[in-house]
DNA sequence: TGACCCTTTGTTATCGATAACATCTCGAAA
DNA sequence: TTTCGAGATGTTATCGATAACAAAGGGTCA
């Protein structure tokens, strides 16, 4: 029927309105400088031929490709899909599309996409965490584009950064519990492969716990993946290897979820036996039993400042090598 | 200090080797074209010269832009999640990038992000669900590009689909509670806008309490966001028009865990009071008090087909109208 | 009325790669 | 020795848009 062979192009267009295909292309991207008539003429035929502007063709010959290139270790986590989100979306409205990559947790893996991705030559990379491969630095630097840093916030950004201090969260969480009455609080951490973010919550518990001259009761998971699986095996180990721990501090939620398991089958009472506390503030936690205490930070807004930087830097054409701080919040529930 | 100012061409990298641009772009793309000699000599100076292709204009001279689109309801949504990492992960190993788009479960911004994303030349794209929007099936149609719909089997496929019955899946949650001995079946729904497989999970419970003599015990809530905490207002409800309910079918497992978390508060206990089916089977569901009985679809499962599915019609040039199910699985908690 | 300028539109060159075709070399077969 | 062909490499045209510049039309002001 429909015997369609090739897609319109501007050329197209252009004739079946009668004017130039600059007129189009002038339609298309500063409407206010083509006449009324005209503009509306283009606008019809556009319409009629169905046309949609080949943007690959766009890139080229303006150089200013629209695409901004994330890279989060993995997809089907929550925070940072919810930054993807978000980010994605703001980026949208602006006219920029979004180019997704997962590390995996594993720094040659993110320098093999920056390399490849670099090729779509997008006008803004956003990476996350503090630690990078070093090829990676020195392709951004030639690439000449704003680089943003999220979910961390490194000493020395590269360009921008938005995030919060994860050493701050180990801190806040450990004074909590410490203002709670507890004293034996342990801490329960999955090593992530290339990602620090963790360790440094640990840190900021290693530094509390000496401040306040309490025991250090720390057990950690060798590799990936995290799984709340993980957490009831975690809280076996740290039971076993210091029987007296009266709370414990999870890397994440998700070790936190595990950890409350094992509890209801080992039949300890939380918060009694056990005080739990857990990291991101996932939407279960606020339906565990019980309920769990948590730190929150906004994947949201992280992905909307993120955006709202990196439209910044493009537009001004500088990087102003600014830090977001999103701060975090600590919620508590029944778990404490 | 590095005072880099344009990004290397291919040009330059040609000249480093002594050898024509053409050459170089061979040892790229064939490279067992080239002999030997030449074709080191090129690597070595895209090392040395830290060369990255500009994909943008390699797309535009070859027509093969190397993207693949992908839309879904929203990015933050774990199955769709996973879906999106194991298409993305596969469309990567063979060179493909995908370009993701999130609908907000609203078709015109679905026909708006198919129009948009179709300027960048996609070679393939994948729709979530067999709703669409009309404009839809004229732009895919002129573009000609190989179609997947996904996380559900429609009818009549655009091309290929890759999914499973959400008919069958209420038929068999209804079986079950009905071989637990359970005769009063409630059903709870989050009516999704312009989504309507959940809508499809219904029917398949409506046919099957028909057909068993049961009563259809239905309760409904209005529009998205679909949260835990709707999943408790949707138990109260339910039980307000129908006290007599002994088991209730949530249409996906985030209201499940709101049921689970209102049966706490209210002291009712699951199942001996009320047995609780979910829909998705998320990790946190063999993790709640009780574990939760639910059905598990494979995300990974299906973007793996998806990503193989696109492959085979890109390189066959067909579009093989090819429908694969990935089954869905039944899984027995401690709620029921 | 003429110089000038602003608005509107068109023409030409270019973006950085690949496709298609042309050329060259060298060895095997006649 | 001549011919033919396969393999290796180079040359030219092209992909579909935008940038930069050029030109045409129309109104303002002295």
């Amino acid at each position: 029927m429909n015997g369609n062979d090739k897609p319109i192009r501007m050329q197209e267009v252009a004739e079946y309105a009668g004017v130039s295909i600059m007129t189009v292309s002038r339609v298309l991207r500063k409407p206010e400088k083509v006449a009324e008539g005209s503009r509306k003429r283009v606008l019809q035929a556009i319409d009629a031929l169905g046309y949609v502007p080949d943007l690959t063709a766009g890139a080229l010959s303006s150089k200013r490709s629209h695409f901004i290139v994330a890279l989060i270790p993995m997809m089907n986590s929550s925070p940072f899909a919810d930054t993807m989100q978000s980010l994605s979306s703001v980026l949208n409205e602006a006219g920029y599309q979004l180019l997704i990559g997962s590390t995996d947790y594993a720094l040659e893996k993110e320098e093999s996409l920056v390399r490849t991705l670099l090729g779509h030559r997008p006008q803004g990379m956003v990476l996350t965490g503090r630690q990078h491969h070093p090829e990676v630095y020195k392709h951004l630097k030639r690439s000449q584009i704003p680089v943003v840093e999220i979910w961390d916030l490194p000493d020395e950004p590269i360009d921008g950064a938005v995030g919060y201090s994860n050493f701050d969260c180990g801190v806040c969480l450990t004074e909590f519990l410490h203002a709670k009455g507890r004293r034996k609080i342990g801490f329960a951490l999955a090593e992530m492969r290339d990602d620090d973010r963790g360790e440094q919550r640990l840190q900021g518990y290693l530094a509390t716990v000496q401040r306040l001259g309490l025991p250090e009761l720390v057990v950690r998971a060798g590799q990936p993946p995290v799984t709340m699986e993980l957490g009831g095996r975690l809280l076996q180990d740290l039971l076993q290897q210091h029987p007296e721990v009266d709370s414990v501090i999870c890397v994440s939620d998700t070790l936190a979820i595990g950890v409350l398991s094992e509890c209801r089958q080992q039949g300890r009472r939380v918060p009694e036996d056990l005080a739990v506390v857990g990291f991101g503030d996932f939407e279960v936690a606020q339906h565990t039993s019980p309920p769990l205490t948590t730190i929150r930070v906004s994947g949201h807004e992280i992905g909307r400042q993120t955006a709202q930087l990196l439209l910044n830097q493009i537009q001004a054409g500088s990087s102003p090598r600014s830090k977001i701080d999103v701060t975090f919040q600590l919620i508590e529930r029944g778990s404490t």
